[in-house]
DNA sequence: TCCATTGTTGTGGG
DNA sequence: ACCCACAACAATGG
């Protein structure tokens, strides 16, 4: 899942091999529902160089000071590399950007939710889209207020693009289960040690993921992410991983390493 | 056939 | 007015 690492990994994609190089055309395949640059965006893009990228949550920009600027949603399945003259590409391989030199930044997104925009300036688009701090970011005297603040469960909490921008299902379960904290408890039931503790872990789960720049499999082996099937057995205590729908998404946790309240 | 995933949108309750 | 919960929606492969 693309949540904060695995947007990082595309956003380093983006800033090692798609920077300086002039926008020379565009390639599509398959790409319909699947929201991209029109014909006007495209020829706003045609002639200009991306010179930096940025990244804030899940969302990741690539423009110049003078020009404009992509902003990229991955959804649930998206990515993004570069390549020369890339052959055999597959359908998912829906848009391509083709720079001087036939580089090419591919967006693939086999399930095609997610989006690409061209906008005018990532920080006045981020100040206008509601979106909470960065996770990587944010201080922990904010998080304890916009988590610990939240009447509903806590799960919920670290899901809310608005109160966090960032985390998604698999680091929000990862980061409770690091911190013994079940999912359904509620932000205001968190004492501040608890929500210094969940903070603390979050980042850790975050850095963590960044570290192997979104390779699981290079992740320790007592991590949820290896355990999230119902039945398994708890790395950390022994106890049973429970499935279970919390806010609307699939929660993994253990009930006896995780507190519920 | 249903399930899983994401953010957005709409609805309704407190 | 705000906060929160829930359902529906999009595509697709398992």
């Amino acid at each position: 899942m693309p949540e904060l690492p695995e947007c990082e990994a595309s956003r380093k994609a983006v800033e090692a091999g798609a920077l300086n190089r002039t926008i020379e055309g565009f390639e599509e395949h398959n790409t319909i529902h699947l929201e991209l640059p029109g014909p006007q965006d495209r020829d706003r893009l045609k002639g200009h160089q991306f010179t930096e990228t940025h990244r804030h949550g899940k969302h990741i920009f690539a423009g110049s000071k003078s020009g404009p600027w992509i902003a990229v949603h991955l959804g649930m399945t998206g990515s993004l590399k570069t390549f020369d003259a890339p052959r055999d590409l597959p359908d998912y391989a829906h848009f391509i950007i083709r720079f001087e030199g036939d580089r090419r930044l591919i967006y693939y997104n086999p399930r095609k939710f997610g989006w690409m925009r061209v906008i005018d300036d990532p920080h006045d688009w981020i100040a206008n889209k509601d979106l909470g701090p960065d996770a990587m970011e944010i201080g922990d005297n904010m998080f304890a207020d916009r988590i610990g603040g939240s009447r509903g469960t806590v799960k919920s909490a670290l899901l809310d693009q608005k109160k966090l921008a960032g985390v998604g299902n698999l680091w929000a379960d990862e980061a409770l289960y690091r911190a013994g904290i079940g999912p359904e408890v509620k932000g205001t039931e968190l004492g501040s040690d608890r929500i210094a503790t969940l903070y603390k872990e979050m980042r850790a789960s975050l850095q963590g993921v960044l570290d192997v720049n979104a390779d699981y499999g290079k992740l320790p082996g007592d991590w949820l992410i290896h355990n999230r099937e119902e039945g398994a057995d708890c790395p950390r205590c022994g106890g049973t991983i429970t499935k279970k729908t919390v806010g609307g998404r699939t929660a993994y946790f253990c009930p006896d390493y995780q507190e519920a309240a």
